[in-house]
DNA sequence: GTCTATATATCGATAGAC
DNA sequence: GTCTATCGATATATAGAC
């Protein structure tokens, strides 16, 4: 309300990013390297440019905890838009194989960059509940919404996608030599040679 | 080597574990829950009824990284152990899609039961290189290993039921609706139809 | 092997000068 | 908005009595 307040604001409409953006963005990559507890205010500080040690960082957030909270919910709402644009794209495509290709690498992509902080929300939702509620609204907002029922097979490969995202990460075999074209064309290939209309036996 | 070394194995034998043993069990809950830099030594102290605060834990292990260390090789080895065993006795079994189901029940409890111990693996590997290892020598262990180019169908759905599991951790939609057994049963029935002996079209 | 007591360091957070 | 200085709480770790 105060002509003070429109501070903020007015400066996302320069170049340069306040402090209080710079914190945000440092400290979560701190969070998400080293964790919620294993993160200092001193190492937010350090990160932005202040002196550490110094209560600079209390000018702009009342506590560790604020900023934890914020970083993530902003983080997760990014995300989300992005992902459901380049989602959007793909869907455009005429041709079926094409279209499922560039939309499960459109997948797999936000995969990778949401996977980070998918950790950090599940490691901390049991102290910051806000944070669980934050990224189930945002996987909404990026349409990562589809049914069982109707479509089985989709869930199944969107469930693959996940999978073989967190086991190349941990380096297990055989997914840490696998690209992700490579998955996802036998992923493509495996799951549409379904297309018959008659009936399918028992059952 | 000296008499007093035997201490250790000889109560291995008996009922009742070690001062250490439990320290290694509760540390390992602790780390899993909070983090690694979320768990004082006071916690641990105070999980296995030793007073907090006294530095009594330091008769047993030298630090807090130490016990780190060594819980989660311990459990790492052990679950590696376990797993193995269930699998193969899936395997024994003689109808093939019997058979898939329940090594796929397997695999799943393995992931269910793996998956806590992941994430901090995950978590602290840049601060433990030697985590990392650990797991991955036990991934080996527990036959977790086979070819991509021999059977991608297999691959694929191993991780289709990797990303079930943690998408379902996550609260997505629409996994955390679908049970276990619905989702072994849709995937087998959806990576099966394709044991057509005739060659398919294109490339 | 467990406790008391304590050394030493660091953490989150605040008050106030500039 | 940033720094100096500092409080109070808590952390790891050690020495020594029992």
């Amino acid at each position: 309300m105060l002509p003070t307040m429109t501070t903020t604001r007015a400066r996302a409409a320069t170049s340069q990013p306040s402090t209080r953006e710079r914190i945000l963005d440092a400290a979560l990559d701190l969070f998400v390297q080293r964790g919620a507890a294993g993160t200092t205010v001193s190492d937010i500080e350090r990160a932005v440019g202040l002196a550490a040690g110094t209560g600079s960082f209390y000018r702009h957030f009342r506590s560790k905890e604020d900023v934890l909270v914020a970083s993530v919910e902003r983080a997760v709402t990014r995300m989300a838009e992005e992902v459901a644009v380049t989602r959007g794209a793909a869907a455009a495509i005429e041709d079926s194989a094409e279209r499922r290709a560039r939309d499960y690498g459109a997948v797999l992509d936000a995969m990778r960059q949401f996977e980070p902080l998918a950790r950090l929300v599940v490691a901390e939702r049991d102290r910051f509940p806000e944070l669980q509620r934050a990224f189930g609204d945002a996987l909404g907002a990026a349409s990562w919404d589809f049914g069982w029922d109707e479509d089985p097979a989709h869930a199944i490969a969107i469930a693959a996608l996940a999978g073989y995202n967190s086991l190349a990460l941990l380096d297990a075999e055989p997914y840490r030599h696998i690209t992700p074209a490579e998955f996802i064309a036998a992923l493509i290939d495996t799951t549409t040679r379904t297309e018959v209309p008659t009936r399918k036996r028992k059952r």
